[in-house]
DNA sequence: ATTATCTATAGATCTATAGATAATGC
DNA sequence: ATTATCTATAGATCTATAGATAATGC
């Protein structure tokens, strides 16, 4: 083997400053990420399944490896990592949601189909129901006021394209507002679809069976309740969109903490 | 005034069995009903708004009027309280849907158009969000299997009652399910939509603006999303079959425990 | 005697802080 | 010296039980 550094990923000693741990990992792939993102890993899945304040600091600590005061070097509260959270979840659709308003050169009812496509698609398929996170009663706390003006703008992106499409000239007035809410809903009704499948049926956490083709289902509902009546056009333009843009994220730096390797 | 018992309720005493309480009535009007009833109401509030274990059962008692250890003589623990208050939310739901798939008579459409106006209705018009109570991730708890079951039953009825319906026939294999779940998840949105209001707009808890309308557009979103396309004539028939249902349940003492007197 | 409350408290938490300590880095 | 952990603990809870008590009912 002349070339020594094949693998330098794997090779890594992971000597890391600081007083090393003791506890020890438990389960679950987390051993070399970073402290915060296990602890925000850890958080994930507690949180999501027992809730927020059903959740002690202690048990997120045993999750990812440390003592539980040690998660106080990482975040300064329990409200800051649920903060984390809540913001990671609702951020990569509403970056999509700016850049399909944007897209001017696109059909409206294409770009809604996309939006909801992508945005149904990130909540079917993350590791944990994170979604759910923002039905968690203690989120209404001023705390999270933050992440609230953050998801009220994903929701007004909805109304917005809503409101360019050709089925919108007809509405009464009010009318616009009450559908894009019903739209609004039906791609959230994801959340409570993972929800129903975690209480009834697996009693593990999981995404729904094939996240692509249900968030496909949910975005041509969408367009139906949108009264929109070319759904194959306006779906076919939708697939090209969101393909644009997943190219596009794909040259990124896909910084997803929660997301852990497999 | 010759004749003694004019108002009977009025001028009843109140005076009860036990050792009266100390702590005040904090404000809304649950003064003369049930002890059971009050810690109910006031459950129902806190619970919605703060979550299950964010509301300690101090604070139930404190808006009830009595004093924490007071609750264990109606309930037998914390977990008992949300039980209770879980199954009151499904059942007026749930005895509909049995009805209105006994009611061969009418045609699907029509009592699916029903059952989701009625559900829609019970979820925008009651007092607190109630079916919020179900997002807890606490109900997850096996402690809550039975109400899990009556929710379950009724996410069937819709099932049942959109496989009988005209544009069934043309579903592809598991489109039956697939259209089922969102339908069922619109009617949910509801429970959102409210959340959304409190989240954004008003800070106190409250119905939305105008159930009944609400509730009729929602159903009518439930049959385009069913591919129904004579919308018009189900929804005639549909408004029928509620106003009958209404008209029975009337008849019966109506048990709302959580309802208070407005 | 029965009922519905009360007071007091055990015992088990839980969050966050203070300060010690075991690594690496320079 | 810096970093990331650790141990220990203060102080504030919280749920549920034990047993006393103040009413009504008979």
């Amino acid at each position: 083997m002349p070339t020594a550094a094949k693998d330098p990923v794997a090779d890594r000693p992971k000597r890391r400053v600081g007083r090393p741990r003791i506890a020890p990992e438990s389960g679950g792939g987390t051993q070399d990420a970073e402290p915060r993102d296990q602890l925000l890993a850890a958080a994930a899945e507690l949180f999501t399944v027992q809730g927020y304040s059903a959740t002690s600091t202690r048990a997120i600590t045993a999750k990812a490896g440390m003592r539980q005061a040690s998660m106080y070097y990482h975040f300064a509260s329990k409200e800051e990592l649920l903060s984390s959270l809540l913001e990671t979840t609702v951020a990569p659709s509403l970056e999509f949601a700016e850049w399909a308003l944007a897209e001017r050169d696109a059909a409206a009812e294409a770009r809604l189909w996309a939006l909801a496509r992508i945005d149904a698609a990130q909540l079917a398929g993350a590791r944990h129901n994170l979604g759910a996170l923002y039905l968690l009663p203690e989120v209404r706390r001023e705390a999270f006021a933050p992440f609230r003006a953050l998801r009220a703008r994903l929701s007004e992106s909805y109304r917005e394209l809503l409101g360019q499409t050709a089925a919108a000239i007809d509405y009464a007035p009010g009318e616009l507002a009450q559908r894009a809410h019903l739209v609004f809903g039906l791609v959230e009704g994801v959340i409570l679809a993972r929800l129903d499948n975690r209480l009834d049926r697996h009693p593990e956490s999981g995404p729904l069976a094939d996240p692509a083709a249900y968030s496909a289902e949910v975005a041509d509902a969408a367009l139906r309740l949108s009264g929109c009546d070319r759904l194959g056009a306006a779906r076919e333009q939708g697939r090209r969109l969101c393909a644009e843009w997943i190219g596009r994220s794909e040259h990124l730096p896909s910084a997803t903490p929660t997301g852990e390797s497999a």
